[in-house]
DNA sequence: GCCCTTGATTAGAGCGCTTCAACACTTTAT
DNA sequence: ATAAAGTGTTGAAGCGCTCTAATCAAGGGC
């Protein structure tokens, strides 16, 4: 900058000036600072800016595994939002692991990040209220019963809950009766469709049939659990799974057990990834908004920066999606 | 860190050498301000640090398109290695968008990142060689014939020639002669599967026969060429596609006009993502060892930051994952 | 001709940290 | 006892930038 500024005999500060677009430089000096910076190759010093103006202008984003499409998009409509509000975003991937989640978030608070979004992380109430006392913090789908304890965390979520009764509902309206769920473990967004589940069955009057199975949130996690179905006696007519990547895996599995879907074995997954879309698996499953829930959490957390200090928390609708996975219950 | 230097009762001095583990420390007063820190919740500012230090132990890295599970992979190949050596990355998200991706190289030189991972981006030759002059920079999992121009860039590829033959070779032991390959377009490894492709029709002496059309990187790429060959006199009997995506949205368009595969039409895609492991669409594909090259992209940086002057490019081999799509001609 | 305003420019302090040279104090060698 | 060497600690400069307040030049109004 130093440099600049001999060359284009000026002072440092008006060439601070001129790279921030001031209006307040005369045309003559912004095309001397301007042709200057461009002989030298000068290339402002992000961190020595941010340092001085004591902001960053940047959005740390935590991702619980960014393998999943899911999430990906997610992230996506994050980086739109942000970039049209001239924020930058810092990605990191806690690869399903909390402990790796956790020295995440401390890089970015290290980092200065001016807001957190948290994209289904794993995090427990006290990780987030420590970090919410920091900065800013919003979770994206995924939700954390009693996150609003802390007035400091905002969400956008889908309602999950809701989701899943629409899993059920479609389900009973076709026929089944022995519908199961195979859930996602520890998963954040786990606890709220297995609740959804729940309760679409008590309301359809199959309480005594609701059958919760532990999963995960891959194709792996499938395997075992559709072994162990396969193997007892009152088998499933449908299967919900906890998302997408799961149905894929009881896809899978009950093809190299011989099961056909949907003539012997009905399927659900959710979050409707382009893979439920692909024809060969034509997966019925419940969309979540992607872009527009990244794009909401950006929403939120500017409203953060600009003073509100009440909590927000946005549940957008979830919507079935109904492709051939599903069909009523063999004879 | 002046407040714990005080809580402390030591110099700010003393403080940062504490925090930054400082042989040359009396255990007593590391103890009396590692106490100051914790009680104060003092977190070092990142970028304060970098700019005493000239330095940032971040590694920057773009990727051409973060929803192709492909790269997502390779990305985390490239955090595995970078976390062991203690470095961070940031991750920038191209969107296929070549002037995003030239943006986005800028954003990261202004951040001071210390290398460069290029995951499939698009950057052509001149941008690359500007960038080059930077700082040091690694191809990862795109080619662009005539890199080594720049001495400043290295490259960690999968062969693509080679896979690309390697399919040709399958596909021609299965019987095939007519075999079309949809290529990537724009993508910076079409030109090198397409090559291979062509070489691999030469030595089966179908050079005649074969056939280039134009594709993309993702399912959509696929429907107006499918929709295309089918209507044309001579269909092809096998399709090579550029990628697993691309694959699968031929597999998608080739089930909705009644071609069933492989009885009728086989097909083959490119990366080994965990889509085309999948049982229900079971894509014989080509492997690329995601991770290493994630890991190799890193090592590469390092050496380059302790003084490597000379470009270096490391092919990894290819290999053929054979599965259900590909089967003998109909007769 | 003088004061005031307006607009363009700059000096200089400061952002939070690291690091080097200097310092104070011990220990060891002589 | 005294010099030499070693330990632990600190003052202060400096990293590349921003930004406030001060300065300077040029009109405008009376």
């Amino acid at each position: 900058m130093e440099d600049v500024a001999e060359r284009a005999e000026v002072s440092r500060a008006l060439v601070s000036l001129v790279i921030n677009g001031s209006p307040k430089v005369s045309e003559q000096k912004r095309r001397r600072v301007l042709e200057a910076a461009r002989a030298l190759g000068y290339r402002p010093n992000l961190m020595a800016r941010s340092l001085a103006q004591q902001r960053t202008r940047i959005i740390g984003v935590l991702v619980n595994d960014l393998r999943n499409p899911f999430f990906a998009e997610v992230v996506e409509g994050v980086e739109t939002a942000a970039e049209s509000d001239e924020f930058g975003i810092v990605v990191l991937n806690g690869r399903r692991d909390r402990v790796r989640e956790l020295a995440a978030v401390e890089t970015l608070v290290q980092l200065q990040v001016e807001g957190l979004a948290l994209v289904g992380t794993q995090l427990d109430r006290d990780d987030l209220a420590e970090v919410a006392d920091i900065v800013p913090a919003v979770m994206v789908a995924s939700d954390l019963v009693g996150s609003l304890d802390h007035p400091g965390v905002d969400a956008i979520v889908t309602d999950g809950r809701r989701g899943a009764e629409l899993v059920v509902e479609h389900l009973t309206a076709l026929g089944h009766e022995r519908i199961l769920h195979i859930d996602g473990a520890g998963n954040a967004s786990a606890a709220e469709r297995r609740q959804g589940y729940l309760r679409g069955m008590e309301a359809a009057g199959l309480g005594d049939l609701a059958d919760v199975r532990t999963g995960g949130d891959d194709e792996a996690a499938a395997f075992a659990v559709i072994d162990e179905i396969l193997a007892e006696p009152d088998a499933p007519t449908a299967i919900f799974a906890f998302n997408d990547l799961l149905a894929a895996g009881v896809l899978d599995r009950l093809d190299d057990a011989g099961v056909s879907v949907p003539a012997d074995m009905s399927l659900v997954g959710f979050d409707n990834t382009f893979i439920a879309a692909l024809h060969h698996l034509a997966l019925t499953t419940v969309n979540q908004p992607r872009l527009t829930m990244g794009e909401m959490a950006v929403a939120a957390l500017l409203e953060r920066l600009n003073g509100r200090d009440e909590p927000v928390r946005h549940t957008l609708d979830p919507e079935l999606v109904v492709r051939g996975t599903t069909g009523p219950p063999p004879a």
